[in-house]
DNA sequence: GCTAATTCGATACGTTTGCATCGAGAATGG
DNA sequence: CCATTCTCGATGCAAACGTATCGAATTAGC
């Protein structure tokens, strides 16, 4: 069967051009302001109803382990971006909340990091390219299992 | 212009089925007998004549920083997977070489991998899919800027 | 309703990573 | 040919990460 191999051709395709666009996009990436990781979250909590997300459901977004995430919710709660309250529906779980500091912090770092993506992979493919890239990388990410 | 919003659409998708897939693909993978950056290393190194490629080189298919792999190359070579020798060509390189002993192991790993690839990636898409997408993202690698 | 198994987040601890910097060698430009 | 600049890889050091483990809370099975 040729699906075999060609899953495995297609993913390797697939993380090289991530390594290489990530690479670009990174060095242009304000670290000293915030890491890429800790963006990550905050990008995760401004798209969610209020801001907020069970540190959980956070962690399923992104390839931290879970103490890792634990220690950078709390990097970011010491420095005002996020808060952390108990959620009243499981007295195990923490609800992050992003803050007004926080969110401000994201929109400024985001508006440099779409000018980083939108030269380095919107000069590489054009709007029909980019279009079906998105769908075909949407219907690989849906299957989760 | 719509292009904007399209790449950063487009590489948001990329992004998180990256995660969703490698979540997987990493959660399978015998991180015991190596991690999959070193394995990364070694597979670099095996689809290469010789089996050998300077450090610098290698560094560019990765997104180690260049002390990271200086030493992630140190601990390899101290378990006999791969060999450091001088470039005859440029007194400064290394040139690091994959032993019969790494190359067991890479092939040893990989297979376990690859078919990890097939059930995640294959499961999600056909076969013209997985061309697509792979035409899309050499695409998307080769312009390097 | 009670016990066992599972989930959630935190902490201890060793490992890995990145940033800053260095010395050695190679290229550049006069 | 010499000085300046650049490239390559290594090391010091602090920050961040992952594995193992724990206590508390919830869920599942009897």
């Amino acid at each position: 069967m040729s699906t075999r191999v060609d899953a495995v051709t297609a993913w390797e395709s697939l993380f090289r051009a991530q390594v290489a666009v990530m690479r670009t996009i990174a060095a242009e990436f304000p670290t000293r302001d915030i890491s890429l990781n800790e963006y990550d979250v905050l990008f995760n909590l401004s798209r969610q109803p209020g801001r907020e997300l069970r540190q959980r459901d956070l962690n399923r977004q992104t390839l931290l382990a879970q103490p890792s995430l634990s220690r950078l919710i709390d990097r970011l709660a010491g420095r005002g971006y996020v808060e952390k309250a108990p959620d009243p529906k499981d007295a195990r779980g923490t609800l992050i909340r992003l803050t007004d500091e926080g969110f401000a912090l994201f929109r400024r770092v985001a508006v440099e990091h779409m000018a980083s993506i939108t030269a380095r992979v919107g000069g590489a493919l054009d709007t029909d390219d980019l279009a079906q890239l998105a769908v075909l990388c949407d219907k690989l990410r849906a299957d989760e299992g």
